[in-house]
DNA sequence: TTCTTCATGTAATTAGTTACATGATTGA
DNA sequence: TCAATCATGTAACTAATTACATGAAGAA
């Protein structure tokens, strides 16, 4: 076992800061909460806390249902101090995968129906999402939420990907009705001059609210 | 080698179904275009056309530059028809890392300060990436941009990365100010109820255009 | 000519996932 | 009491990253 923290590591802790949790109560923060930012496997949540116990940083306590043995973690005064260092370094950049997007960038290769079902496809995604972030908030709103005393927290992280649920569905949408207008055969689609300028002009004025700009060298996607 | 194709696999078939390239180039690819919704690293990018070939989905040539070899990678027509079919198949859903939320997640841990940085890097790192799309976007305009014949793709995406880029510097912009009026020690933080109620309210309305939700069990961040 | 950057790869390591196994609990 | 689901973990595997090595080209 590496003995060096990744953000994963870290992550854990931060759930651990909050409260001690067994590791099945860990799997279901990860199904709910942090999982929307920093998605790992199960088996990761029974792997990680060992890591942190063996340095000091939380602390293992046998429990047992039945027969059957559990573990709970909570963290120590070092995993806080830690936790506190990490919090002020510098983040790695976000990292997106989305296949779709894959697809889409590809989308000549394959025919027209496949590429409005990717759309749709992400856009249900989105909308599910999105459904469920709304229903949190209005949880937390009613006073129905466990954790209140981390409603600041939550609300930002929160607003966050509720926002970008709703800005992957209204893309996908207009992507639907761009992709509409292709030519049945997409190797032949060529976007309305009208549509990219639109699209161009609006980066434009996102661009003036954003400032900081300088020269950029240029690739398909960006610099 | 494994003999399963990942989406990975499929991503740089995708790229060699537009044209041949050295491996070089398609690391260029990788930090220009692809790379921007399907990170990899440059090693990645020597491995996989491997498999590629070894499938008979591509074809390697070899080339030479003063007495160093080097391999050029092109599609085959059998590539052509996996991509194809991949093109059909349904996505795995949207995966998004991003450590600074994890911390702003966790902030009640370190200080103010922190989190105010983390939140300034992070839309420092947006506004970067929003300009750099924003002058790919000019280059297709004004016709300076390689690829124009996948001009309709490239907007499809470009547009998607440009609002999201958009979208993590606003709200880095107005999570900040929430921070801003947070107490000194971050563990007493408490959104302002109106706050709070304000973007509920704002996602509610987003729901009302993405329609379909149902019941919902909620986590923190969702169901 | 030497230094730096561009270019081309391989090797070693690891972070993470998938698959498996099984006990406990609950409801039909 | 049987089946389904919840809960707790381990083992095997692999996808991916980091580190390393070095030739070629261009600039000072």
């Amino acid at each position: 076992m590496s003995t060096t923290l990744t953000t994963t590591s870290y992550a854990i802790l931060g759930l651990l800061a909050v409260k001690p949790w067994t590791t099945y109560e860990l799997t279901q923060q990860m199904d709910r909460s942090l999982g929307r930012i920093w998605p790992r496997a199960q088996s990761k949540l029974y792997e990680e806390p060992k890591k942190l116990v063996a340095l000091g940083l939380a602390r293992a306590t046998e429990e047992r249902v039945g027969k059957r043995p559990r573990t709970r973690y909570a963290i120590t005064p070092k995993g806080r101090r830690a936790l506190a260092r990490w919090l002020a370094e510098p983040s790695q950049p976000p990292s997106l995968e989305a296949e779709h997007l894959v697809k889409m960038f590809f989308a000549e290769h394959g025919t027209k129906a496949d590429a409005l079902a990717t759309l749709a496809a992400a856009r249900a995604w989105a909308a599910e999402r999105h459904a469920g972030s709304l229903a949190a908030g209005e949880a937390y709103l009613a006073g129905a939420a466990p954790f209140q005393q981390r409603a600041a927290q939550t609300m930002l992280v929160g607003t966050f990907l509720s926002d970008l649920y709703a800005l992957v569905a209204e893309w996908a949408d207009w992507a639907s009705e761009q992709v509409e207008r292709w030519p049945d055969d997409p190797t032949q689609a060529l976007p309305h001059r009208a549509d990219f300028e639109a699209v161009v002009e609006r980066a434009r004025r996102q661009a003036e609210t954003l400032g900081a700009d300088g020269e950029v060298d240029t690739g398909e996607l960006g610099r």
